[in-house]
DNA sequence: CACAGGATCGTT
DNA sequence: ACGATCCTGTGT
């Protein structure tokens, strides 16, 4: 399967982030078709982790696309972002949602033994079945042999929603449908805020 | 320097 | 409904 070229990533997030479900993302023997997607970006968006400017931890965000911002969320979860738009803009699709295409033994291994779509729904679920940390972020997505997000066909259907836990941002941006998700599968979080869109 | 809270998850 | 667990941003 071909890696998504670095030019993929040079785009609006809300537009990559509708192009990325039925791409696969791949790990070592680790494959996962993405499933569900939310973007981000700043300025106009309270929920973005640019809000209150550059800093360490959010560096990956700003920086050129086509790379990894992984963070810590809850101080026990990480969660896997894809970079989008140009180097000092600060955009990214947050991958939320996978279906297991291989590795199995090594998904099941490092989730616990769980079984089903609970095994890759959940944002902090696809970092963990992968094996990824927050030494992950600015690494380049489209070198072979790393980390690397390939080619795969789109879901017949695409849904769309309000962001998953964004509640204590109170403002317009609330109800923006910034969440993404296949209508082909039961392998998404919190199906209930999602309704059918139009590609 | 102290402290509140978060793009979550799994159990109660 | 709640606790785990840790880093960042903000305020004194």
């Amino acid at each position: 399967m071909g890696v998504l070229p670095r030019s993929f990533y040079a785009r609006d997030p809300v537009v990559v982030a509708r192009d990325l479900l039925g791409k696969n993302v791949r790990h070592g023997a680790v494959v996962l078709r993405i499933t569900e997607v939310e973007a981000y970006r700043w300025p106009g968006d309270t929920a973005c982790h640019a809000r209150s400017g550059r800093t360490k931890r959010n560096d990956a965000l700003w920086g050129p696309p086509g790379r990894a911002y992984v963070y810590l969320c809850y101080g026990l979860h990480h969660m896997l972002n894809v970079v989008t738009m140009d180097e000092g803009v600060a955009a990214a699709v947050l991958i939320r949602s996978c279906e297991l295409i291989d590795g199995r033994s090594v998904v099941r291994r490092r989730r616990g033994g769980v079984e089903g779509p609970s095994l890759l729904t959940g944002p902090g679920k696809i970092a963990q079945a992968l094996g990824i940390d927050v030494s992950f972020s600015h690494r380049p997505l489209y070198r072979q042999g790393g980390l690397v997000l390939e080619h795969g066909p789109p879901p017949e259907r695409m849904l769309a929603g309000p962001r998953v836990g964004i509640d204590y941002a109170l403002d317009e941006h609330r109800v923006l449908p910034w969440r993404f998700a296949s209508g082909d599968t039961k392998w998404v979080s919190h199906p209930a805020g999602l309704a059918p869109v139009q590609f």
